[in-house]
RNA sequence: GGGGACGUGGCGGAACUGGCAUACGCGCACGGCUUAGGACCGUGUGCCGAAAGGCAUGAGGGUUCAAGUCCCUCCGUCCCCA
């Protein structure tokens, strides 16, 4: 899809960066490669002319690059190479395929890391953050990228985030931005909120500094994303990596299914969410969160003291531990009953932890047949499990206790081809679903009257020797568990018949699934093919008013409060009188002081301020205060892409002439793990700009491309405490940023990523030197050349092109360098015959063009050494001939059954016919034969002929 | 437990819609050049086998004239969600 979009729009452009060229005076000639000395003149050059400035220009075709934003954190790492040096060549192919390139950088400059180091060392967030941003810049230009630093944005600049304030502002006018008290995480070492996404691992630690977390109720804003989550479903308008799109579908998390009412016996009206309103038939009791509001009112005196003790140790654990599916299920029934509203039975109500609050009503439905959480929960306690669901697989078990059935049993069912194994006297059966009436009968006929048999997994019957039972009801439940309990003393301590059942380990199997099916045991509904199950139970719930079908989503609102120092203030002021109260806009930004205690406190250190939060309400003018909270950083980042448009505009968050040429962001790079917070972030605040007429586009970024992640020479992530650490500086002293490049870009698919390895840059280094020993002019014309030498010359030069170009639009980096790296051993090998000719200088002069995305100065250096006119980064892409890259003979591969035997040289065009014969004729061919006669030939062209004998 | 990605020489990795598996590079071996080589140039390099040939893409099965690629079962690694 991408590559044909590309391809399509290069086609049409034909004009070619017109950046003023200035002539450079013809450098003296350099003999040996010496990275560090071309790499800074070529950057200053550059700087000095201005290359990569990129101007709105209506007359030609924009591209706007981007990269993800780096956080200041003190030194360029080689993750920030990896991200960003491709993505660089890639915008330096755009821009030699003809399109107007904006590729720009800037800094997310505020959050955490800077206050935490800042407390650590005394140090102002501010003067550590800038400076940071100041090291990183020299870094950051150490790569040779093609940023237009004259739109260079910084988060943390007054300019920039008075408009962060401001769209708060615009958010908040326009009712996506509410304030609600509300339990959140909260980080205690941090000391500040964090968003869902910003608490990792089962034992929920903060992403920044692994501390557990803890639940705190505060005040916070929160801003309605999950209005637009249906919106942000649909993917439709990009072009983005399908592993990005389903994290993001299931991070949005979808469920259809219903809300029912249940009625306490009391009258209470229970509303239960539920993706299986199929299974309605089936929910044998309900369960509510303990702190559900219900159950202070339901719980009897007798039950008061259990509940609540549970409700206070319930309380105590983590959302985490108490959904855990595979913890130990504990509960506490709290006396009530509700009427299932399907079938009027009397269901008990328990409370228990694995229902949550925050979770859809914080009251389910239990269906233990056909639910882990609720099967669990109901063999441990005693609680009726009944199937209402026929299993999609049909597995059909029972289980013959030896000396319940009488002699001839096994024989009988050998007879009927119904297999089972015999251990120890009795039968372990799987009875086919054919064969399942057959089977009844011939149980029925043997059982003996002091015992039973049953049939578990479809039909659920009990079989004795007068009568079968279905186990279709709560009541058939009780009077199958009677008589059972008559006959057989071993199971007069089983509570429930699944209870009884699941004693049978034979059983397990086919006990339990919570698939879709067939409804049995549900009235009018039995039969009812799975399919078609839900609807039509949800149209039924809707007719008899006590349901109807619902939506949810695990989608929670987008928590922005962070109670810390170094981020947005946010623009809100309090008024005894008007409530709360934007800042007006012509009094944005609302300014950090720098006079702060910035000390770990667990409140705002704004709010520890002695003066700044005192302020006037807008509205009336009497004494207010100001919202002391900051906002979460990726605020920041969800707009930056805008901000570049024209980083220093002050009537607006960007210039509207800038923004009509250059968004949407055509191609966007950066790592997958902001899949879901920044890059779900960043689509819900284009379109609610958009929903308050901002902006035009639905989507922010059209194309995506996510690299994946370096890791150390041990293949292990690279830290500090593991001693694996790259560092990018130190590799540009020792072998040039160019070389750098070029490795970073051939280790690996750049998607996939893998283990840097040190010994490895070596292949790229020696290649960069094989380049300039071939391509610095030569001693002159060769005389002798031979029309074939040039011929191979030139099909190797545009089967690199068109090898190379491919890759580019397809971001296949590592094939691109292995293409070039063929191009340039082809050079070496005709550079005696060649050297010199017009056929050379071709594949030469393609070899730089082509390279010079990948190692801009040596590109630059050569170009200029060759005597080409400045700059070679303001070439037209070499042109792809398919007549000279076309081959004309081809090696086809002979088969006989499948095995290559042999293969033969013969013109590109040999005809069917030829081929076959010639095939044929081979002596090797004849031996393998033996003399029989072919049964098939196979004859794909230029490939192969395969003969089946 | 659910969802997703992946598994190819000694190593990093190639292989478009099924059509010569192992491109390119590292490493290694040999040769050349050199006072010298951990520089450079060249040749070779999947495994077994003297050869003919056989065997090889995590394991097993299937479809096909033909499978790294498609289908099924299993094993392992990683990521996301529980």
């Amino acid at each position: 899809m991408a590559k044909k979009f590309i391809a399509k729009q290069t086609r049409t452009v034909e004009t070619v960066a017109p950046v003023p060229v200035k002539t450079v005076p013809a450098p003296s000639p350099i003999k040996e490669y010496k990275p560090d000395v071309i790499e800074s003149k070529w950057q200053a050059q550059w700087e000095q002319d201005q290359l990569y400035r990129a101007s709105v220009d209506p007359s030609r075709k924009k591209f706007y690059a981007l990269t993800m934003l780096p956080y200041p954190s003190g030194d360029l790492h080689i993750g920030h190479w990896y991200a960003m040096t491709p993505s660089d060549a890639r915008a330096r192919y755009m821009r030699m395929q003809g399109f107007n390139v904006m590729f720009p950088i800037g800094f997310d400059a505020f959050g955490l890391p800077a206050e935490n180091a800042a407390i650590k060392r005394g140090i102002h967030p501010k003067t550590w953050t800038y400076a940071n941003i100041d090291r990183m810049r020299t870094q950051l230009r150490s790569m040779g990228a093609m940023w237009d630093w004259e739109r260079e944005a910084v988060s943390a600049d007054p300019e920039y985030y008075k408009w962060t304030q401001w769209f708060f502002s615009q958010l908040f006018k326009h009712g996506l931005a509410y304030k609600k008290m509300s339990p959140v995480d909260w980080c205690p070492n941090c000391n500040t909120t964090l968003a869902r996404e910003q608490v990792w691992g089962e034992d929920r630690h903060c992403e920044r500094c692994g501390t557990p977390v803890i639940k705190k109720r505060l005040d916070q804003w929160y801003f309605k994303i999950t209005r637009y989550a249906e919106e942000l479903l649909n993917f439709g308008q990009i072009d983005w990596p399908e592993r990005v799109k389903t994290l993001q579908t299931n991070w949005i998390g979808k469920s259809e299914g219903a809300n029912v009412t249940f009625k306490t016996e009391r009258g209470d009206e229970i509303v239960v969410f539920t993706t299986r309103p199929d299974t309605l038939w089936g929910a044998t009791f309900m369960v509510l969160a303990p702190e559900h509001p219900l159950v202070d009112q339901l719980t009897t005196p007798e039950q008061r003291g259990e509940v609540d003790e549970y409700i206070v140790q319930a309380t105590r654990q983590t959302d985490i531990q108490r959904e855990s599916a595979d913890k130990d299920k504990t509960g506490v029934f709290i006396g009530a009953y509700a009427i299932n509203p399907v079938n009027g039975a009397r269901i008990p109500i328990w409370i228990a932890d694995y229902v949550l609050m925050t979770y859809g009503t914080g009251a389910i439905m239990a269906v233990p047949a056909h639910d882990k959480r609720d099967f669990d929960f109901a063999l441990k306690f005693g609680l009726p499990i009944l199937p209402v669901i026929d299993r999609p697989d049909q597995l059909t078990r029972s289980f013959a206790l030896g000396g319940t059935l009488n002699e001839g049993f096994a024989n009988a069912l050998h007879d009927a081809g119904i297999p089972f194994f015999d251990r120890m006297g009795s039968l372990y059966i799987t009875i086919p679903p054919e064969k399942i009436d057959r089977y009844i009968e011939l149980a029925r006929h043997y059982v003996r009257p002091d015992a039973w048999n049953e049939v578990i997994g479809t039909r659920w019957l009990f079989i004795y020797h007068d009568a079968v039972w279905e186990w279709n009801s709560l009541e058939a439940e009780q009077r199958i568990l009677a008589r059972c309990k008559e006959l057989e003393p071993n199971v007069r301590g089983k509570r429930t018949v699944m209870e009884m059942l699941w004693g049978v380990e034979f059983y397990h199997d086919a006990l339990y699934h919570d698939n879709y099916g067939a409804m049995i045991h549900s009235g009018e509904f039995s039969g009812t093919p799975g399919d078609v199950a839900k609807p039509k139970v949800i149209q039924w719930l809707e007719e008899k008013g006590v349901g109807q079908g619902a939506t949810t989503y695990r989608l929670r609102d987008w928590l922005i409060s962070r109670q810390r120092y170094w981020g947005t203030p946010i623009p809100i002021i309090y008024c005894p009188e008007h409530g709360q109260v934007p800042v007006p806009d012509d009094q944005l930004p609302v300014l950090l002081p720098d006079d702060v205690e910035w000390k770990p406190t667990g409140e705002s250190p704004l709010k520890l301020h002695p003066t700044w939060a005192q302020t006037t309400c807008p509205i009336c003018g009497q004494p207010a205060t100001r919202d002391t909270d900051t906002m979460d950083t990726f605020m920041c980042s969800s707009w930056y892409q805008y901000r570049y448009l024209s980083p220093k505009y002050d009537q607006g968050p960007w210039d509207p002439k800038e923004y009509d040429y250059w968004m949407p962001v055509d191609c966007y790079t950066g790592g997958i793990e902001h899949a879901t917070m920044h890059l779900i972030y960043t689509r819900f605040f284009t379109r609610a700009l958009r929903d308050i007429g901002i902006v035009r586009d639905d989507e922010p970024m059209k194309q995506l491309h996510n690299q994946g992640i370096i890791l150390g020479e041990d293949s292990e992530k690279m830290s500090k405490s593991r001693g694996n650490v790259i560092a990018p500086d130190e590799l540009v002293n020792k072998y040039g940023a160019d070389a750098v490049r070029a490795y970073l870009m051939f280790v690996a698919q750049w998607s996939q990523g893998g283990p840097w390895n040190s010994k490895g840059i070596e292949g790229p280094v020696r290649w960069l030197n094989r380049v300039w020993n071939v391509a610095l002019p030569g001693s002159g014309q060769r005389s002798a050349t031979s029309e074939q030498d040039v011929k191979a010359l030139r099909r190797a030069t545009h089967q690199a092109i068109k090898r190379v170009s491919d890759d580019y639009e397809a971001f296949e980096f590592n094939t691109i360098i292995s293409a070039l790296m063929t191009l340039t051993n082809e050079l070496y090998k005709y550079r005696e015959s060649l050297e010199g000719t017009p056929a050379w200088d071709e594949a030469v002069t393609a070899l730089l063009k082509m390279m010079a995305p990948i190692t801009p100065h040596l590109a630059e250096e050569l170009w200029a050494q060759r005597g080409r006119p400045y700059s070679i980064h303001q070439q037209t892409w070499p042109e792809y001939e398919p007549a000279a890259a076309a081959e004309d003979m081809v090696t086809l591969v002979i088969q006989i059954n499948g095995k290559v035997r042999d293969r033969f040289d013969a013109p590109i065009d040999i005809s069917e016919a030829e081929a076959k014969a010639k095939a044929l004729a081979s002596e090797i061919v004849q031996r393998f034969m033996g003399g029989k006669e072919p049964r098939k030939i196979v004859y794909v062209p230029g490939k192969l002929v395969s003969i089946v004998v």
